[in-house]
DNA sequence: CTAGGGTTAG
C-alpha cells in the first residue's frame, strides 16, 4: 500500500519491479488509484491488465466498479457486471454493494433495488448502502421504510445505519423521530461510535465536542468530520487543534482531511500552515484534484497571494464549476474585479457550467468596478436561465445597481424577490444609505424588524454609513449604541471605521480621532485613510500629520497617502512641508500611480487618465468641461483646481 | 476487497 505512504511515482516504480504475471500487484495498483481518487488511472490499469492477458479475480472487481462510480459511468459498470457473471464468479456482497453504490450514485434507484432483492445473502453493509442511496437521492420516505424493514429482519443496525437515518431526520426536520432514534442508539450502546457522532455534529457543536472527547474509537473519518463541522461553524482554531492532535496521534490525513483543514487555514489567514499542507499535497501528487485545488486557491486568495492562486489553477488536471468559481472570487476579493469578470468569461468559453455561485461572484465583481453594462448582461443571463430566484445572486444584483448609481433598478430587484433573507434586506438598506437616503434606509430597517428578520452586524454597517452620507451625526451615535446595547451585537473594526467617517465628514475631527484612540482594535489603513481624507476637506494639518505617520507605517509604498498629505500642506500654504513629503517619497522610491476614471456610454467603456488627450473626442470633452465649470461659477461654486485645459493645446 | 468524512458566493 505505497499509495498511503508515498507518492504515485514511488508506487508505480515499485509496481514495475514486481512480477506482473500475477493478479495481486494489479489489484493493488487499481485499488490504490481508486482510493486516491484517480479513477481514470484505475480503469486504465484494469484494461491494461486485461490486455496483458492477466485475468481478474473477485478482489479486483469492487475497486474497478468503484472507479466507474468515480467517473459516473454506469454503462461500464454494467458491462463489468456482465463480465463477472460470464466468468462465473457470482455476485458476492462486496461486488453487490459496490454495484448498488454505483447505481445509487447515478440515480438508477430501480436497478439498485432489483439487485438488492436478488442478493441471496444480505449483510448490514448491503442494507446500509441501500439506505444511504435513498438518502442521497432525496427519497426520505423510502429510506425510513428501508430502516423499518431492516428492524424487522434479523440484521442488526450498526453505527453507520444510524448515521444515515439520522441525517434524514436532520434534513426533514423530523425531530420527534430523531429523538426516538437517539434513545434507540443509546440503548444499542452506540453513542460513542464515529459515524453517529458525525451526524450529531451537524445538529450541535457542543454535543459533538463532548462525544469526540469521550470517544474511544476516533479514526481519520471522525476527525475529518469533526474538522469540517467546526469550520462550518466558524470555529477555525478548534479545527486546527483537532488536526494537530490527529498528527500527534500518528493518524494519516488523506485528501478528504486536507480539503477540510484548508478552509480553516484560509479563514485564519494561516499562510504558513497552508503552504506546509500544499507541500504535502504536492508530495502525494494530489494537487491537481478538484477539491484540493479549489481549497488551495481559496486559501491563497484569502492570504492575498494571487501569484500562488494562479500557479495552483494552472496545474489542475481538470476544472469544474467550483474551481472556476473560486478563481473568480479570488480575483474579485483581491481588488481585481476586471480580471474576475474576464475569468467568468473564460469559464463560459471553456465549457464549464455556471451556477448560482458563479453568478453572484461575477456580480460582486461588477459592483466593485462598478460595471453596469456587465452587470446588466449577467442579469439578462439570470432571467433567461434558472438563476433568478437565488438569494445570493439577487442580493449581489441589488449591490451592482446601487453601486452603479441606479437606485430605482436596485429597488425593483428587491421588490420582485420571491423570498428575502437578512442579506437581501442588508443590501437594499446599504443601497439607500450610500445614496444619502437615510430616511428610506430607516424605513426599511423598521420594516425588516417588523418582518421578524434577524438583524446582524452588516445591517448596522448599512445604517451607520447611511447616517454618515446624510450627515446625521446624532443618529449615527444613537444607532451605534443601539446596536451594542439593545441588540448585543459587538462593534467590529468596520463599525468604528463608519463612526470615524461619520465624524470626519461632519468636520468633528477631534471626535473622529477620539474614536480611533478608544477602539479596541488596531486601526487599519482604511481607518487612518478616512481620517486623512477628512483632514483634507476640513483643512486640519496637525491631525493629517498624525494620520499620515500611521499610514506611511502601514502602507509605505502607497503613493496616494503621500500625495494627499502634500496637498493638505499645499492648501495651508506650507510649501516647505510639501517639499519634505516629496523628498520622503523619492527617498523611499514610491512611484506615483496615475488615477484612472471611466464611464460607460452606449455599452462602450471610455477610460481617462489625468490630463489625458488620447480620446478621439478629447477636444469636445474638454470644451464641454470648460463650459460646465463656467456654469458652476455662475452659480457661485468655485472649485479648487484651475480650469482644465486641453492637454494638446497647452503642451502638457 | 464493500458502508460513514471534503472544495466555491453576499
Amino acid at each position: 500500500m505505497y499509495f498511503l505512504c508515498g507518492s504515485i511515482v514511488d508506487a508505480k516504480n515499485i509496481f514495475y519491479q514486481l512480477d506482473l504475471q500475477y493478479t495481486l500487484p494489479w489489484n493493488w495498483m487499481i485499488r490504490g488509484f481508486t482510493m486516491m481518487g484517480y479513477f481514470e488511472f484505475a480503469l486504465l490499469f484494469y484494461f491494461k491488465m486485461l490486455g496483458s492477458g492477466i485475468s481478474p479475480d473477485k478482489y479486483t472487481f469492487p475497486s474497478v466498479i468503484k472507479a466507474c462510480g468515480g467517473v459516473n459511468n454506469v454503462r461500464l459498470g454494467k458491462a463489468i457486471y456482465d463480465t463477472i457473471q460470464f466468468m462465473g464468479f457470482g455476485v458476492d456482497i462486496f461486488v453487490g454493494s459496490s454495484l448498488i453504490q454505483l447505481y445509487m450514485g447515478n440515480g438508477c434507484i430501480h436497478d439498485a433495488w432489483c439487485l438488492f432483492v436478488e442478493m441471496p445473502h444480505k449483510d448490514c453493509v448491503l442494507w446500509n448502502v441501500m439506505l444511504h442511496g435513498y438518502v442521497k437521492n432525496g427519497e426520505s420516505k423510502n429510506a425510513v421504510g428501508m430502516f423499518l424493514e431492516m428492524r424487522n429482519s434479523e440484521i442488526k443496525p450498526n453505527a453507520v445505519t444510524f448515521a444515515c437515518i439520522l441525517s434524514v431526520c436532520a434534513s426533514e426536520a423530523m425531530i420527534g423521530f430523531g429523538t426516538q432514534l437517539h434513545g434507540l442508539i443509546v440503548a444499542c450502546g452506540l453513542e460513542l461510535d464515529s459515524p453517529v457522532a458525525n451526524t450529531l455534529l451537524a445538529m450541535n457543536v457542543d454535543m459533538a465536542h463532548k462525544i469526540f472527547n469521550q470517544s474511544t474509537r476516533t479514526d481519520v473519518v471522525m476527525c475529518t468530520a469533526m474538522i469540517s463541522g467546526l469550520v462550518l461553524n466558524g470555529m477555525n482554531n478548534d479545527a486546527l487543534e483537532i488536526f494537530r492532535w490527529l498528527l500527534k496521534e500518528k493518524m494519516r490525513p488523506n485528501s478528504l482531511t486536507l480539503a477540510s483543514v484548508l478552509p480553516a487555514c484560509a479563514g485564519l489567514v494561516a499562510l504558513k500552515l497552508g503552504k506546509e499542507l500544499h507541500g504535502n499535497i504536492l508530495k502525494h501528487g494530489l494537487d491537481g484534484r478538484l477539491h484540493l485545488g479549489s481549497a488551495l486557491t481559496d486559501m491563497y486568495a484569502k492570504s492575498g497571494r494571487l501569484d500562488l492562486v494562479h500557479q495552483v489553477f494552472e496545474r489542475m488536471f481538470e476544472r469544474d464549476t467550483i474551481c472556476w468559481n473560486s478563481m473568480i472570487t479570488s480575483y474579485s476579493q483581491n481588488g481585481k474585479p476586471e480580471e474576475a469578470i474576464d475569468i467568468f468569461r473564460q469559464m463560459g468559453m471553456a465549457g464549464a457550467k455556471y451556477d448560482c455561485v458563479s453568478i453572484s461572484a461575477a456580480l460582486s465583481a461588477c459592483a466593485n468596478l462598478p460595471a453596469l453594462h456587465y452587470g446588466k448582461e449577467i442579469h439578462g443571463f439570470m432571467i433567461r436561465s434558472a438563476f433568478r430566484s437565488d438569494l445570493f445572486a439577487e442580493s449581489a444584483l441589488i449591490d451592482v445597481y446601487a453601486k452603479c448609481g441606479n437606485l430605482f433598478l436596485a429597488r425593483s430587484v428587491f421588490d420582485m424577490m420571491e423570498e428575502k433573507n437578512e442579506v437581501s434586506w442588508n443590501s437594499i438598506i446599504s443601497a439607500y444609505g450610500s445614496h444619502g437616503c437615510l430616511q428610506d434606509s430607516l424605513v426599511l430597517f423598521h420594516e425588516m424588524l417588523g418582518n421578524g428578520i434577524l438583524l446582524d452586524h452588516v445591517t448596522f454597517l448599512g445604517i451607520l454609513s447611511a447616517c454618515g452620507h446624510a450627515g446625521q451625526v446624532d443618529d449615527g451615535i444613537f444607532y451605534f449604541r443601539c446596536m451594542i446595547e439593545e441588540y448585543g451585537i459587538p462593534a467590529r473594526l468596520e463599525h468604528c471605521a463608519c463612526m470615524v467617517d461619520l465624524f470626519g465628514r461632519a468636520g468633528r475631527l477631534s471626535e473622529a480621532f477620539e474614536t480611533i484612540k478608544s477602539m479596541p482594535f488596531s486601526p487599519d489603513s482604511g481607518v487612518w485613510g478616512t481620517l486623512l481624507g477628512a483632514c483634507r476637506v476640513h483643512g486640519n494639518v496637525e491631525l493629517a500629520e498624525e494620520a499620515s505617520r500611521h499610514l506611511f507605517d502601514l502602507e509605505p509604498q502607497n503613493s496616494g497617502y503621500y500625495i494627499l498629505l502634500s496637498n493638505i500642506h499645499a492648501d495651508a500654504g506650507k510649501w516647505g512641508s510639501v517639499l519634505k513629503v516629496r523628498s520622503l517619497m523619492k527617498e523611499r522610491g514610491v512611484q506615483k500611480v496615475p488615477g484612472y476614471s471611466w464611464i460607460e456610454v452606449n455599452n462602450n467603456t471610455h477610460m481617462f487618465v489625468a490630463a489625458d488627450g488620447s480620446h478621439p473626442q478629447s477636444a469636445q470633452i474638454y470644451s464641454m468641461l470648460k463650459s460646465l465649470l463656467l456654469e458652476l461659477r455662475k452659480e457661485g461654486y468655485n472649485p479648487q483646481p484651475c480650469l482644465p485645459t486641453h492637454p494638446q493645446t497647452s503642451g502638457m
